[in-house]
DNA sequence: GCGGATCAC
DNA sequence: TATGGTGATCCGC
């Protein structure tokens, strides 16, 4: 419930795995039972645990909310939906990138690590850094007792009444922050900094020089003496254990040494080169040239250089370079392979959890709707783009696939500054606004440290039962003189003050923000930005290593303003148009979709690398996810003109010939798709895996039922694996219509609980966005109608080819009168539709993707 | 632009 | 006695 324990649940399934919370016999340390119990013990009753069963209370809501959507949805609109995505998932696949090599790297347990090693006292003891509201972080000596970064000092007291809590020494951490970065930056001059403790590097560029090496440029010289032991690895395992001797001198952060993780024989990893091993000389060492070695020789360096340790992850991605740093950890490291197959396994089992960017809410989400691991997700993903907003899903597509950003670029300028300060209840309201003055006086003069003016100011107030507030206000001038944001925020807390009257404001948190810089240093870029926009549509993907100034995501907006400032029917017009001219349409998509953001970074950057290898990629095989018939030597644009026509209807695409291993092979019921080898629909020929994997088996069964077996829903595409591929229809019943007249009757049964009909832009030429003609009608009514048999001209067309293709009749016809009856059920509650919001009522308003589906 | 939420460290 | 601070982003107004 509390982020703080639902993070740690989250580690000690990792510890645990790990082997670190065993209670060996004779060793201390608590269980996870008694761990929980001490904590809610500790919290029940509280103020603060009051707000997080509020807060608690809010995310199950919009969890109904969304589970009400999901019963609404229609299997047309699913199974729309799974082409849409699974196109997109085509491209992504298409593009994939595993030319570079990321490094995540991350200090072990470091404030604490740091207190050890400057301080023998505390070797063999449970140690944390903090005080006793809060924790930064613990070693694992008091892990072992449930004692976590985040959790309040006093609470961490009562796992363990020996914990020494040391207060944080920021200013030694830096320092020995900077020397790890000097280090880091002989690998790459470019790496990007997370934290104090925390860093990705691409190595890609160094690899490449370092395959001239002579070996005494890999050669380091030990100088703890006989601390360092570089295991001359078995192939298969990684050099995550210490030796006695390291144990022994190392800051003692692991009394257990982690067991050995890697899978025995895991076949990718066998190629940690045997003769490349570290050669131990005398008081030398000698690395080798793989990806393996570097890192390895990284980890060593920062060892001698700073008596800590490091854990690292290896990888083609950020996404999954992060991932793997926390697999080995403490002192460990693991890699995946930069191939594909490699990339699928790891990702198949993993928990989403794990993922940077889910976090405890989405993936409470997520199990909502059955999603635990990797592999769920991806099959769940046609659901997903309808239930999640298109940033959203897109992000969850990408983490299913393993995909990731591959470059690392400088942060950008910073859009805020802010300082805020918890103390003891303050109601006192003169107290207060002296408060408000020391912090705005705070701000100004960080704000003059570097040189910023903004015209933003916020101020944070949150009181004794936790509850968090928000107050902004923009000025036309730019403001940095403490007096000036005073003046503002002074007025912002005026108000709450007057609001809350007679009451005085129970304060216990005050911040004050300032955003909307406007230096001038920001206008250069943002022009700079737009210009290199210009210039990277037209040139190849710039080689790692030598990523310009970080492009501002201006270049990405501008365009979007404008489509944004369209009506809805204007944009998907235009979309479409666009896409039956010279864009791909995967470009359209993800560049929309792909804005910066933390976890969404990642996806804009990726984007970009995607357009170019689009462009640099012409006529070759593919293979049309809707008629799934190969496309030969057309360029992606025609390819992609093909797609939008068979997708609009058969008209265009005769799709007489459909291969048996569409939808029939397709839409086993309730099993679940082998993401690690069925690539997300279709891929080139020359792949490896080179199957066609359909997107249909698209149903909707028990849409109404929230529990975890959801995840049986499968809204996947084709079970092919490499060992099961049979072209064999199977005993699954695709859902098919007996005739016209009878899709035309469920559609009209589905016409009557569609949402939001009449809350769509009025005032527009209706015209339908599958034929692109315009209607005769002002009726929404009757338009939707003519939308809905627009869009299902084509999967009439296609269950027609799929009975001939011999699917059981019998059984497609009692899953249809299934359909109907949901469909009839469903209509009761029709109205009753929630938003996907936690937000004010005004307005329902349909979510943005279900309204896409009637447009697409 | 605003405010609430989520997320990471 | 007692549950942080900073920055960023997203979504729905």
């Amino acid at each position: 419930m509390d982020n703080t324990k639902e993070k740690n649940n989250c580690k000690d399934d990792l510890l645990l795995r790990m082997g670190l919370n065993d209670n060996k016999a004779g060793m201390e340390g608590l269980d996870k039972e008694k761990i929980n119990k001490i904590i809610m013990d500790a919290t029940k009753g509280s103020r603060f645990y009051g707000n997080e069963l509020k807060k608690e209370k809010q995310v199950n809501q919009r969890i109904e909310s969304m589970m009400q959507q999901k019963a609404q949805i229609t299997s047309q609109q699913l199974r729309k939906a799974q082409l849409q995505v699974d196109r997109l998932a085509m491209d992504l696949e298409r593009n994939r990138n595993l030319n570079n090599t990321i490094v995540h790297v991350d200090m072990d347990a470091f404030y604490a690590a740091v207190e050890m090693r400057d301080n023998p006292e505390l070797k063999d003891k449970p140690i944390a850094v903090g005080s006793m509201s809060m924790l930064s972080t613990s070693n694992y000596h008091a892990r072992r007792f449930g004692v976590r970064a985040a959790m309040p000092g006093f609470i961490a007291k009562r796992l363990c009444p020996q914990l020494i809590i040391v207060p944080p020494n920021f200013d030694k951490y830096r320092a020995v922050s900077k020397e790890v970065k000097e280090i880091l930056a002989e690998y790459d001059p470019n790496f990007m900094a997370m934290s104090l403790d925390e860093a990705y590097l691409n190595i890609t560029q160094h690899l490449e020089e370092r395959q001239n090496w002579p070996e005494d440029k890999r050669r380091y010289f030990n100088k703890m003496g006989n601390s360092i032991k570089i295991d001359s690895d078995k192939p298969g395992e990684e050099a995550n254990r210490l030796s006695e001797d390291e144990r022994s001198i190392s800051p003692l952060l692991f009394e257990d040494s982690p067991p050995d993780l890697q899978p025995q024989g895991n076949p990718f990893q066998l190629n940690s080169e045997e003769q490349n091993s570290p050669q131990i000389f005398q008081n030398s060492v000698v690395f080798g040239t793989s990806a393996e070695e570097v890192v390895k020789e990284i980890r060593f360096r920062i060892e001698q250089k700073t008596m800590l340790t490091a854990s690292a992850g290896i990888a083609p991605n950020t996404m999954l370079a992060k991932v793997c740093s926390d697999k080995n950890k403490p002192n460990g490291q693991y890699q995946i392979l930069p191939s594909r197959k490699v990339v699928m396994d790891f990702i198949k089992d993993l928990p989403i959890r794990k993922v940077s960017g889910i976090g405890k809410v989405t993936e409470k989400m997520l199990m909502a709707l059955g999603i635990v691991t990797c592999t769920e997700l991806y099959q769940q993903r046609a659901l997903l783009s309808l239930l999640f907003s298109e940033t959203s899903w897109h992000y969850f597509l990408h983490i299913a696939l393993g995909l990731g950003s591959t470059d690392l670029e400088r942060d950008g300028e910073r859009k805020s500054m802010s300082v805020e300060r918890t103390f003891s209840e303050i109601s006192n309201t003169e107290e207060q606004y002296s408060l408000c003055q020391e912090l705005c006086t705070e701000l100004a003069h960080d704000l003059q440290k570097e040189g910023l003016k903004g015209r933003t100011v916020t101020i944070k107030l949150k009181n004794v039962n936790f509850e968090v507030k928000t107050r902004a206000s923009t000025v036309p001038s730019t403001l940095s003189t403490a007096e000036e944001i005073f003046a503002i925020a002074k007025e912002l807390l005026k108000t709450e003050v007057n609001v809350a009257s007679p009451h005085p404001l129970r304060l216990r948190l005050m911040g004050v923000r300032m955003s909307t810089f406007s230096n001038k240093d920001a206008k250069k870029h943002q022009q700079m930005g737009i210009i290199g926009f210009l210039q990277t549509e037209q040139h190849a993907l710039s080689s790692p290593g030598c990523t310009a100034e970080r492009t501002d995501k201006t270049e990405f907006v501008k365009p979007l303003e404008i489509s944004h400032k369209k009506s809805f029917f204007d944009k998907k017009r235009s979309e479409r148009i666009s896409n039956h001219q010279d864009t791909p349409r995967c470009e359209v998509v993800d560049q929309q979709a792909l804005q910066a953001s933390q976890p969404f970074q990642a996806l804009k950057k990726m984007s970009e690398s995607l357009e170019t290898l689009e462009n640099s990629r012409n006529c070759q095989t593919f293979m049309c996810p809707v008629c799934f018939r190969d496309q030969e030597g057309v360029s992606l644009e025609a390819f992609n003109e093909h797609v939008d026509a068979c997708l609009d209807g058969p008209s265009t695409s005769e799709n007489s010939k459909m291969p048996p291993s569409s939808y029939a092979s397709s839409a086993v019921a309730g099993q679940k798709e082998d993401v690690h080898h069925s690539i997300p629909l279709c891929e080139q020929r020359d792949c490896e895996d080179g199957e066609v994997t359909s997107a249909d088996g698209v149903d909707l069964e028990e849409t109404e039922d929230n529990s975890l077996k959801a995840a049986s829903m499968d809204t996947s595409g084709a079970n092919h694996s490499k060992e099961e591929h049979s072209d064999t229809p199977n005993q699954s019943c695709p859902i098919s219509l007996a005739n016209e007249a009878e899709a035309v009757r469920i559609l009209s049964e589905q016409e009557s609980i569609r949402p939001c009909t009449d809350e769509i832009v009025t005032g527009q030429a209706l015209v339908c966005p599958v034929c692109n003609l315009e209607q005769k009608t002002s009726d929404l009514t009757l338009f939707n109608v003519h939308v809905d048999i627009c869009l299902n001209k084509g999967i009439i067309q296609e269950l027609r080819n799929n009975e001939v293709n011999s699917v059981g009749q019998h059984k497609e016809s009692s899953r249809n009168t299934g359909r109907l009856q949901k469909a009839a059920g469903r209509t009761k509650r029709r109205r009753q539709r929630t938003k996907w919001s936690t937000s004010k009522k005004t307005k329902p308003r349909s979510p943005r993707h279900t309204l896409d589906m009637f447009f697409k």
